[in-house]
DNA sequence: TATTGTTATACTCTATAACTATA
DNA sequence: TATAGTTATAGAGTATAACAATA
């Protein structure tokens, strides 16, 4: 160990939270191959079915891609067809991007796998313990915006 | 909505993991800049720090990386003098990473800062929920140690 | 035969900057 | 001049499979 203690690894909130992301991801994973969409693209259905019609720039930081790599990942969505684009007519710099029939399907077709995931591991876990972890979560998000 | 109703994307554990790990690493990425390594290899040198020399396989599981990303950092690490490795006898499949003394000076020069940036995360979010969160990120990697 | 680590490949994300169109 | 989004580029991680050395 070096002379100025560090906390452990275990305790360090970056290093802890990335753990944390990878032992809950195992199941999620072995779900969206069966999907044909990855990660990226199953988060931005999510926010976009939760949040209606976005502009690019506010989809970017609630799905946590760059807008370069979302550019990308919308014209791909767009070609298999589970978003639409529009020019927003009020800024015409602005692109509203919304989900559509088939997005919504691809989400319909795996959430109840998603929920049976979500509930095995609560079960594990326990409910209030989890509650609680989502609870902090949020709270987190919220001190810092994005600093 | 579709009509199955997934959580609130705050609410899902993978999403919130990821937002909570974007929201913390964003001082974090400013201070690696200044250090002379990336992400991935500070917490190959925060790991070898804390456990010891480590096998691979082992140190790829702690660091969250895969084998073959580590294989290619490792090369780099060692190039760069921060890392030693050599065959176990015990057993010559196995190689065995060691940090060095410019490695652990890498720590060294970037531990205060560190502690820093967490001390300021931790005055705002308060010290006894950020203990809580820790402890539940910890019980969470114990139920499903990987799967 | 199984395991450890390496190499190779294809795909993707990140970070950044330059650029276009619009405000 | 500033902002929204696109394009391009370099660097790097992921996933996977094939492989060599060793067990």
């Amino acid at each position: 160990m070096t002379k100025t203690s560090l906390r452990r690894t275990a305790r360090s909130l970056p290093i802890a939270l990335l753990r944390a992301r990878e032992t809950v991801m195992g199941p999620v994973r072995d779900m969206l191959v069966s999907s044909g969409v990855n990660e990226q693209k199953w988060r931005v259905l999510r926010v976009l079915d939760e949040g209606g019609p976005l502009d690019q720039s506010l989809l970017a930081e609630r799905a946590c891609l760059q807008l370069p790599s979302l550019t990308r990942i919308l014209r791909a969505m767009e070609d298999q067809g589970m978003v639409t684009r529009a020019t927003d007519p009020a800024d015409r710099r602005r692109s509203i991007v919304t989900i559509s029939d088939v997005g919504r399907q691809v989400i319909e077709d795996h959430a109840q796998e998603s929920l049976a995931i979500f509930a095995r591991l609560e079960a594990a876990y326990g409910r209030e313990r989890m509650e609680t972890l989502l609870d902090l979560l949020e709270e987190l998000n919220r001190v810092t915006p994005d600093a």
